[in-house]
DNA sequence: CTGTTAGCGCGTTCAC
DNA sequence: GTGAACGCGCTAACAG
């Protein structure tokens, strides 16, 4: 027994009215009697009326929905990307619609159509790893679709992107171990081709640096694989004859991984080799000891490219911009 | 410049046809040439025309779109349950609009009240903690959109229900920890008032009960917060006189942090004391000793809760299932 | 097998 | 300030 969703007609018919009048009285127009609004707004929420989205959208040519596209929602730093989209999103009256890449640049772009065949209003994307093909974005722009980058932009595009800001969160890691006393520090690295991992380098090699510690190239090691290739590098390193007494990871899960052996090896930490990670993993905290970590802010980066798309959609301004967002460098007991 | 989309209209006057014709050759009903079918399609890929799903909507008042609201999407158990909901909604041409809930009823009934009123086909839903109230679902249901609850449902209403079975996976934790030597076995329980906490509790208690083992409740302690009073029923568990040498945790972040103390103490895991969580969170992989723990098959659920609601949108049938998964004990270390 | 007509619910002219 | 008429893109009913 569903009972039906009452329509504007409804309404005119009770009133007395003609739907184009209820339609006006239910915006915000003018030309409309105050007194006659007050009417229909009165019946409306009597009846429990609830504008039809969809016949809206028809004739507005507007579905305030926005189509997210991002490699995989199980990560930490993605979801609260999302969460912050969804409020950003939710404040403007705007719904949000997401897909996975599962790091595929073949699914991206198969999710990226079935959003357009959908009529979303604009795009939000994190690319998958692999993605370098700039076409599927044009293609949604020249639509009249605007699209943000989030999190992973890609370079020869022009559109507005949001990003964290890694050199600087590695910088402000490194340079926490020399102020805490370490003077040989090591960089197990993340893959050359990330840019990402490179950016975190560069960010550790400048720290260095600045404090005027030389830039040992046997002390930063590449895992190509974020997991399996990450134990021998730790090892190589150890096997070293002169050893570090400070580590920054690329990650946290590697990071913890050095503890791990580390204390398998007898030393102590961070007695003897502190360690940095990347990320703030839930795990950083429970592992022991606590990990130093560097926390992005996924939640503002959704939130923010958010709001510069909504901007784009509204105003069809096409000025582009470019948001690097700070890291924050959060201290516990592993250094 | 936007190339405007293409509509049935311009391929029927590019082709001298009517616009009838045109939708019936583009969709799969008979009462149409094959000749001029094969025309109409092909015209329709020169041309890149796609469907226009709002105008689609509006006459065929479904939306294709399924609502899904949910406590928290970072928690890695959500995140699963919702792949495996978008990739059976994917395979059916559905699409997936989630929201989050905080695990605060009033928000959860806002936006289930958002999500109606654009018109969602069908509702899935994992209730927060603290949700009691049948209303807010009973007045969907009275609209016509088909509810399915999963992991977490509701006991006072009649609808398809997708759960996990809390007290067989707490069974399998503890006959494994009796099967591998544990004769004094603990319980580290959840809140008294959450379902999902009593469920494995009683597990525990039945996979005692059947190899003989005395049930002492000065060994089971209920943390009303899973993070901060774990720590204190620990310590008091470990100045009983009579200490266990097996511990079952509701959850792997306590069961971790029942390691970490016993460590402090000097005991050894699983030596001395064999510890099982619950969630197979990605922590318990990476800590020492990697923990045995409890999977639940949260992306079956997601996927299965889907296709029952597809199933119940499209047939209209009023028959409600109710579904239990299994889970699934995995053995490392810790014991 | 195909075209004509009508209508989904709403917004937007244009007269009045 | 209000109403009638039209259209958004598409499907469904009925003729032919």
């Amino acid at each position: 027994m569903l009972n039906k969703q009452v329509t504007i007609k409804d309404l005119a018919r009770k009133l007395r009215l003609s739907v184009s009048t209820v339609s006006r009285a239910l915006r915000d127009v003018q030309d409309i009697n105050p007194e006659t609004k007050k009417q229909v707004l009165a019946l409306a929420q009597e009846l429990n009326y609830e504008p039809n989205f969809i016949a809206r959208s028809l004739v507005n040519k507007q579905t305030k929905v926005i189509g997210v596209v991002l490699p995989v929602i199980a990560a930490r730093y993605f979801a609260n990307a999302l969460s912050g989209m969804m409020e950003a999103a939710d404040a403007k009256g705007y719904h949000i619609m997401f897909c996975q890449s599962d790091e595929s640049p073949e699914k991206e772009a198969i999710r990226i159509k079935k959003l357009v065949s959908i009529r979303i209003d604009g795009l939000l994307v994190s690319v998958s790893k692999s993605t370098s093909d700039v076409e599927t974005f044009r293609k949604v722009q020249q639509r009249g679709i605007p699209v943000v980058f989030f999190d992973r932009a890609l370079e020869d595009i022009e559109a507005t992107k949001v990003t964290v800001n890694q050199h600087e969160g590695a910088f402000l890691a490194v340079e926490h171990l020399i102020q805490r006393g370490s003077t040989k520090i090591a960089h197990i690295a993340g893959p050359k081709h990330l840019s990402i991992a490179i950016d975190r380098m560069n960010g550790y090699i400048d720290a260095l640096k600045k404090y005027n510690l030389p830039v040992n190239n046997e002390y930063i090691l590449h895992c190509e694989d974020f997991q399996f290739d990450a134990m021998e590098k730790i090892h190589a390193l150890f096997n070293l004859d002169d050893k570090p007494n400070g580590i920054f990871a690329v990650n946290d899960s590697i990071a913890i991984l050095c503890i791990k052996y580390l204390k398998e090896l007898g030393y102590r930490v961070p007695e003897d080799v502190a360690v940095v990670g990347y990320n703030n993993d839930p795990v950083s905290e429970v592992v022991y000891p606590p990990l130093t970590t560097v926390m992005q802010p996924s939640f503002e980066v959704g939130k923010l490219a958010t709001q510069l798309l909504i901007d784009e959609i509204e105003q069809k301004s096409s000025t582009f911009h470019q948001k690097v967002l700070s890291s924050e460098l959060i201290v516990r007991s592993s250094t």
